[in-house]
RNA sequence: GGCCCGGUGGUCAAGCGGUUAAGACACCGCCCUUUCACGGCGGUAACACGAGUUCGAUUCUCGUCCGGGUCACCA
């Protein structure tokens, strides 16, 4: 056989050779043990969590050791891609604050020098590589159909074979005479490329995972499809010559891809290009609420699968990131503690440092997080949070917190901006209700009291105090006041004296504190009534103060 | 079915042959406290199972079981 004169059948329209593209992509100017990194999503759909997650490990291992990551889009499949796959992508990265080196954008855009770096648009680096394949005699083409490869597939299973697919005897197009080919071609037939394994049956090959180290598996002796019969390559394919034309020294990707990688080895060394490095991660699983086991979060069944959902839930970026990284790697947490403040990208990851096992995607958890970031912004920033997620996702609730800004940031600094701030926030969809009660707009009132206080005790406090509070009072003077109510009214301003003896007494100062609150807030918890009540103004609180004793008269 | 990955409290997890088997979240209790939070202190709770190696196994080996992945002209 001429593998040239079939190189030239097969591939007329390449005139260039793999010798070009080394030419155009040289070795990075990188230090000593940088690590070249790459997200390489396909635009199937949204940013998945378990994306977002890869991202992240993409970003800090390039990142701590001085490298470069980049985006890549996987677009060689036509028909699973969906209209704003890239965007959706891009947007759900950038959300999270996630930003690469090199590479794609946002649709239609990107940066760097080893482009493109969509793959729909490197069809002719990946034909010419196949082309020189083809002339070395490592790849042929095969006009099976797909009826035909079905009945291969039956066949092996019926026989019980332990390895299925195309390969040995069943490669029926390997052996075909270029006559055939040209017959073949001649006559419209398709075609895809196949890879020509060397590898045997017997054979084992070992590699070694940055996270879950040395694996080892038999040796690759399937010819893989190369190019579709659309001429664009598979996965396999394009991971091979662009993971080397884009000098990628790591592939970090889903522990979904580790039986593939003899296969990658196997197309790695018969383009005479070193195998990276690998690293496969863990999935990212959730507890099935009707079965109670784990399993892989569903694009379908899970809305907290897209990153989207978090974003219009309201959790900050900073969160959600930031819980990422505890389950990401071990050590953040302590990291945390002793680095607090400190930008969570600056955190010194270590690929060997991650957990090899999947992980559930604890919402309790991110919870707890995101109330600890949010409660060491910022009141300013917080308002600015809030104002920007609500302008999206809650229009009405953006006009009443925007018409007073310096107000709405002076309720979100209750509390705030101390050693020990308070952390009732964890996402900014929270936010509306545990503010209402200052806007007229959504404030509703419900006087209702604690089963241990009365009406007519109630009436009686919310009546005399109206007569009494001060808003020019510091706030000791202003608890005492509250205090001074107490023993008229049968109640003591000492909570150890009513607990030595709650015969004595109608209640103590805590009741009578929360009759207060009740009157002008209609809850029963808040945080500090001193500042809620600088807020409301004096005139507000004396409308409620006399909107609740009336209540409370009628019993 | 073949091949491969994984299996420490409810969850995330330290641990690399000898530990009272860390820590975080959640839960419970106490303290602090004008409510609720915050904070502090304490508590419940784990090495999937069975062999083997060893003076000694959560750590090493094998088997079993369980969970997951993969076996496409999808990635």
């Amino acid at each position: 056989m001429d593998f040239e004169k079939l190189a030239d059948l097969l591939f007329p329209e390449i005139d260039k050779t793999p010798d070009y593209y080394e030419k155009l992509y040289p070795a990075r100017n990188l230090p000593e043990g940088a690590r070249v990194t790459r997200f390489a999503p396909s635009p199937t759909g949204y940013l998945h969590i378990g994306g977002l997650f890869g991202a992240l490990v993409d970003v800090l291992t390039a990142k701590v050791s001085g490298g470069i990551s980049y985006l890549r889009i996987e677009d060689t499949d036509k028909k699973r891609e969906i209209e704003d796959g890239v965007s959706g992508i891009t947007n759900g990265l950038k959300a999270f604050g996630v930003e690469f080196d090199e590479g794609v954008t946002g649709f239609g855009t990107e940066t760097g020098n080893y482009g493109p770096y969509t793959q729909s648009q490197r069809v002719e680096i990946y034909r010419t590589v196949a082309k020189s394949l083809v002339k070395q005699g490592l790849a042929y083409p095969c006009f099976c159909t797909s009826e035909e490869l079905d009945s291969i597939r039956e066949e092996q299973e019926a026989g019980g074979a332990d390895i299925r697919g195309y390969f040995g005897k069943w490669a029926k197009c390997r052996s075909l005479s270029y006559e055939e080919i040209e017959k073949n071609i001649a006559g419209g037939k398709s075609w895809v490329l196949r890879f020509c394994s060397d590898g045997s049956e017997d054979k084992r090959i070992a590699f070694e995972d940055m996270i879950r180290g040395k694996i080892e598996m038999p040796e690759n002796i399937i010819d893989e499809v190369l190019l579709k019969s659309d001429g664009i390559p598979t996965y396999h394919f394009a991971h091979c010559c662009d993971d080397h034309f884009m000098g990628t020294t790591h592939v970090i990707r889903g522990e979904e891809w580790i039986s593939s990688v003899p296969k990658h080895i196997a197309l790695f060394r018969a383009c005479g290009y070193r195998v990276p490095k690998y690293a496969h991660t863990p999935q990212v699983l959730k507890l099935d609420d009707e079965t109670g086991d784990k399993r892989k979060l569903s694009k379908r069944k899970d809305p907290e699968a897209a990153v989207s959902y978090f974003v219009e839930e309201g959790f900050p970026k900073e969160s959600l990131i930031e819980y990422l990284l505890t389950i990401i790697s071990s050590g953040f947490e302590d990291w945390r503690r002793a680095n607090p403040g400190v930008p969570a990208m600056d955190y010194p990851f270590n690929l060997k440092k991650m957990s090899s096992s999947g992980c559930l995607f604890d919402l309790v958890k991110l919870t707890d997080v995101s109330k600890n970031v949010i409660s060491l912004m910022k009141a300013d920033k917080v308002y600015a949070c809030v104002a920007q997620w609500a302008q999206s996702y809650n229009k009405d609730f953006y006009a009443v917190l925007c018409a007073d800004p310096a107000r709405s940031a002076a309720i979100l600094n209750i509390d705030r901006e101390n050693p020990k701030p308070r952390k009732d926030i964890a996402k900014w969809s929270e936010v509306k209700d545990y503010i209402s009660y200052f806007f007229p707009e959504y404030y509703e009132s419900d006087f209702t009291l604690p089963e241990n206080i009365n009406p007519a005790d109630a009436a009686a406090i919310a009546e005399k105090y109206a007569g009494v509070f001060d808003l020019n009072d510091d706030k000791d003077t202003w608890f005492s006041r509250i205090k001074d109510l107490c023993a008229p009214l049968g109640f003591t301003p000492n909570v150890k004296e009513y607990k030595a003896d709650p015969s004595a007494f109608k209640g103590h100062v805590g009741d009578v504190s929360t009759v207060i609150r009740i009157a002008l807030t209609s809850r029963k918890n808040t945080p500090d009534l001193y500042s809620i009540m600088s807020i409301l103004g004096t005139d507000e609180i004396k409308a409620r103060l006399a909107c609740a004793a009336a209540c409370w008269a009628k019993g």
